[in-house]
DNA sequence: CGCTGTGAATTATTTCACAGCA
DNA sequence: TGCTGTGAAATAATTCACAGCG
């Protein structure tokens, strides 16, 4: 959470970052088009942002474009992929194999190029032993064994929210460095680590919350300005 | 996206917006330990925020705490869940019926006092009839019938990405106004629809950035200032 | 006395708007 | 000429710090 290290170049906004992938799903997207060539407002109303917005987030890493021109797509793609984790293929390591961490296994498939499913693991006699996405799921008991075999430094945690945090602990004992949660629950992060946060009724809230708010305020159109 | 309707009583800011679920969990999480009465500190602590980002959140919307006591846990229960739509049962419709269609499908009970899992939908005929969450799976082709039936105003899409946008189109044209989409894609709001994308994938660059960053400017430890 | 509620200051993020290069 | 890269301005969000009430 608090910012350490602005030890001297370029520190990054936060949102900046936040935004990053969704500039290169758009580029691989443009790439698949074999579209060779974007200028900013273009790839920016394809990423759903503001063009200025896109060129200063692009600024911070340094200068891609040609003025007068655009960005070269695959350019771009490598430098942006190259930030985000392409070609390393981190290890990662999935705890609680139920709808979400199959839905999850499944999803890292198609992200090969940075991401590598090295373990899945669950507590249930059910689960362990079965193959999903082409991974063996194994005993969480064993977590300590698979973090070192693996060396995984990203973990993600599907599993109900009572035994949420007890997880985290053990994963970040165990080297892991960066917690994805999914479990309904606030993690504490123990020292080292960061935890990053996806909560799906919590995203129905805040839309409930708006839509509740404009059928109040204006039930049948929004007036303009 | 942009914020119309200035109209007068207090603009709540969006960033606050977002953090009412999380407090809203934490007091739930009280209350269940029969805890009656929280200081801000503590209701921060449980939410993972600073106290004065609380106290502030919480003053958008009135002077629910007492001075030199705190507040009560039951009250601010029932006056932020009125704001997230507690009590209002707002009916939901998802489509695409896959491992993430079925994990929040099952998330969604959790959550009835708030939402109503009022139809299931897919396009594919292995899943089309059975039954998932308590609720029978309908073809999406039914989908205009189903709108009218369900009232539902909003949508969750877990579709695959090359179709999402025109379930979205056809979600909106039947009356849905906020669309919780997780597909891979970056999907375009018509008209007087607003959408809220989560994406797993993006988690997961996110914090693979964070990673090769500390990796490379302090392997070990992050130097300090 | 202790803790809320909130002006004022600070920090973060976005947008404007244009100089400058290809 | 057309579009990038970026100062400067505007806006949004957070934190400080303390007055004021129970």
């Amino acid at each position: 959470m608090t910012n350490r290290v602005p030890t001297f170049g370029a520190q990054i906004p936060e949102a900046t970052i936040a935004r990053l992938p969704g500039y290169l799903r758009a580029l691989q997207g443009l790439a698949e088009s074999s579209v060779d060539r974007v200028s900013s407002t273009e790839l920016a109303e394809a990423a759903g942002v503001q063009s200025a917005l896109l060129r200063r987030d692009l600024s911070y890493f340094g200068s891609y474009g040609t003025r007068g021109v655009g960005y070269e797509v695959a350019l771009l793609v490598k430098e942006i992929g190259e930030h985000v984790g392409n070609g390393v293929r981190w290890p990662v390591v999935l705890v609680g194999v139920g709808n979400m961490g199959r839905a999850l296994a499944t999803h890292l498939r198609s992200h090969r190029d940075a991401f590598h499913l090295a373990a899945l693991l669950d507590a249930s006699e059910d689960v362990i032993g079965t193959e999903v996405a082409g991974v063996v799921v194994e005993d969480q008991r064993d977590m300590d064994e698979i973090l070192r075999r693996t060396g995984a430094r990203i973990g993600i945690i599907t599993t109900p929210a009572p035994v949420a945090q007890e997880i985290c602990d053990r994963l970040c004992t165990g080297g892991v460095r960066r917690v994805l949660n999914f479990a309904p629950t606030t993690l504490t992060a123990p020292a080292g680590c960061t935890i990053r946060a996806v909560d799906l009724s919590q995203e129905l809230h805040i839309l409930a919350f708006h839509e509740a708010r404009s059928l109040a305020s204006g039930p049948v159109e929004e007036s303009m300005s």
